[in-house]
Parts: C-alpha cells; sequence; structure tokens
DNA sequence: TCAAGTTTGATGCAGTTGCATGGATGCGGT
DNA sequence: ACCGCATCCATGCAACTGCATCAAACTTGA
C-alpha cells in the first residue's frame, strides 16, 4: 500500500511521458527539417559554450547532460568527425582530456538557436501564458 | 521574433525534458531491478488488456503508443516471441492482423503493475500533493 | 615508494531505433 | 473487371544505445 501513490499522481506521470515524448518528437522535427543535428548536440553546444574557455571534460558533460559514459565517448567521436568540437589533451590528468568548441561548434550553436526557440515557441509558449509555463516548471523542478 | 516564446516557456521546456529523462531513467531501473521488462512493453500489455476481446490492430497500436510502424512490428516480434502475446489473422483485412494478448501477457501485466505503482508513487506521488499533481497534469494536458 | 583500489575514457558486443523500401491486400473510379 | 493509388505490415540497413570490459593514470595508505 503505498499511500503517496495518488491518482492525480499517476495521472501527471502518465501525461509527463507523453507529453515529453510528444513534444521532444515535434521539436527535434522542426531542428531536423533545418538540416539541424539532434538535441542532444545541442545540449552539448550550449553546455561547452557556456563553460569556461568553452571546453569541459568528459566526466563532467556526463554529469549535466545526464548521459551515460560510454555514450558521451561516441557522442563526443561524433561531433569531432563533424568538426565541432575537439579533443585536447589535460595536462594536469593525463587519464583526463578536454572538449573544446571550436569555431564551427559555436557558429552552429548560434544559428541552432533561433529554430530551436521558435519551436519551443511554438509547441510550449503558444500553449501556456506566462504564468502557467512557470508554475510547470516550478512544479517539474520539485520531482527532482 | 516570436512573442510567444517567453522565458518561462524555455524553462518549462528544459525542466519538461529533464525532469522526464531522470524520472524515466529511475522508473524503468525500478522495474529492471524487480527482472521486468522495459516500460513500453508494458504500455502495449495495458493497451491490450483495456481493449475489447483483448486484441489490437498493429496501426492502432501505433496510434495509441506513438510508436513508429517500424517499431512496433518488432516490438511485437518480441513480445510473441516471449509468449506475451499472439499475432491472429485478421478476417475483414487480408493485409492485417490482431494482436491479442495471452494469459501469459495478462500475468505479467498484472504483477508488474504494483511494482510500476510503487515507483510512481516513490518519484512523483511522494514530491507533490494531490492538488500539486492535479495541477501539473492539468498544465501538461494543455501542451498535447 | 609501492601495492591496492579508484577514476577516466575507449571499445567489443548485442539489442534497439528510425528510415527507406517492398510485397500484399484493399479501395475507388471508370 | 480493371487500373491506379492508399494502407498494412515486414525487413534490410545504418546509426545509436547500454552494458561489460579494458588499459592507463591517479590516489591512498602504510
Amino acid at each position: 500500500m503505498t499511500e503517496s501513490c495518488h491518482e492525480a499522481a499517476v495521472s501527471a506521470w502518465v501525461q509527463l511521458v507523453r507529453v515529453e515524448q510528444a513534444l521532444l518528437a515535434r521539436v527535434e522535427g522542426d531542428l531536423k527539417a533545418h538540416g539541424f543535428p539532434p538535441l542532444t548536440w545541442y545540449d552539448v553546444l550550449l553546455e561547452l559554450s557556456r563553460a569556461e574557455e568553452g571546453r569541459l571534460r568528459p566526466v563532467e558533460l556526463e554529469r549535466r547532460l545526464l548521459l551515460p559514459q560510454s555514450n558521451t565517448s561516441r557522442l563526443v567521436d561524433r561531433m569531432e568527425r563533424d568538426g565541432l568540437v575537439r579533443r585536447e589533451a589535460c595536462p594536469s590528468d593525463g587519464r583526463g582530456q578536454w572538449v573544446a568548441l571550436t569555431q564551427d561548434g559555436r557558429a552552429l550553436r548560434e544559428r541552432m538557436w533561433p529554430v530551436y526557440r521558435d519551436a519551443i515557441g511554438a509547441h510550449v509558449g503558444a500553449k501556456l501564458d506566462k504564468a502557467e509555463a512557470a508554475t510547470l516548471a516550478r512544479l517539474l523542478a520539485k520531482l527532482l
């Protein structure tokens, strides 16, 4: 018997999963329609662009993006192959490395943002007013 | 210029994606820890158990679960291999077929539900009171 | 200073995904 | 009855994912 699992919690959960799935597909679709890579790439570019000197250790990327390690390793592979990031040796830790944003990477993120922002506007902003969006964000934050 | 994309919308969107990802991983982890299959399988079993005569056309499953067609086809393959569902010919449409719940499938869903419900309780119910959960569900529903 | 244990990142592997295609059946108009 | 087109489902393929493992480098403690 789990008192903490009321009916409202179940429907919130179901909605959460379904809505996220549906909206993610739409937003990803908008990006792809403009010839852009998946959202995960944007997340990496954004984290790097915010980081000091535009670079992060892979471990730090994993923590911020909640990605499994093996996944991150290969994601960086692909982005490096596309010239968006560059691996650099890490002098202070021989095991580690830096993943640094390149000019191309920075430029791509800047081109992606308007499209991404419009997608968010169309799929979220247009459906909720500011107060509702703020409430939604606050309630979601309580779940973590 | 997208007026509909206010700051609140952006943070609601970011929270939505992150929270869903994190909670989904936890709930899936709980299921896996009990030796159960992924949540998608539960969704299929649930839809079938609610359907008339415990069976649905693959096309109908796709619509309800928002899965791509090829995905559904192979998902049914795996579940059939595990004896949870059974494909049946569809007399009224030679192209189509029925996907029918087996006794094993029905039993599995019934064993999964308590674990699933407890997971929802722990990861959602415990963090929000009823009113908050109801509000969350309502706001999420507005996004579709 | 060295052994034991931990952290970092890459990789082999099997399973899963989406995309594009194909074959079969159904349907609508002539 | 037929032709053209749509629908249903399966499958080859390439990409991506998570898991387990590995080697190299760091850290700790005696």
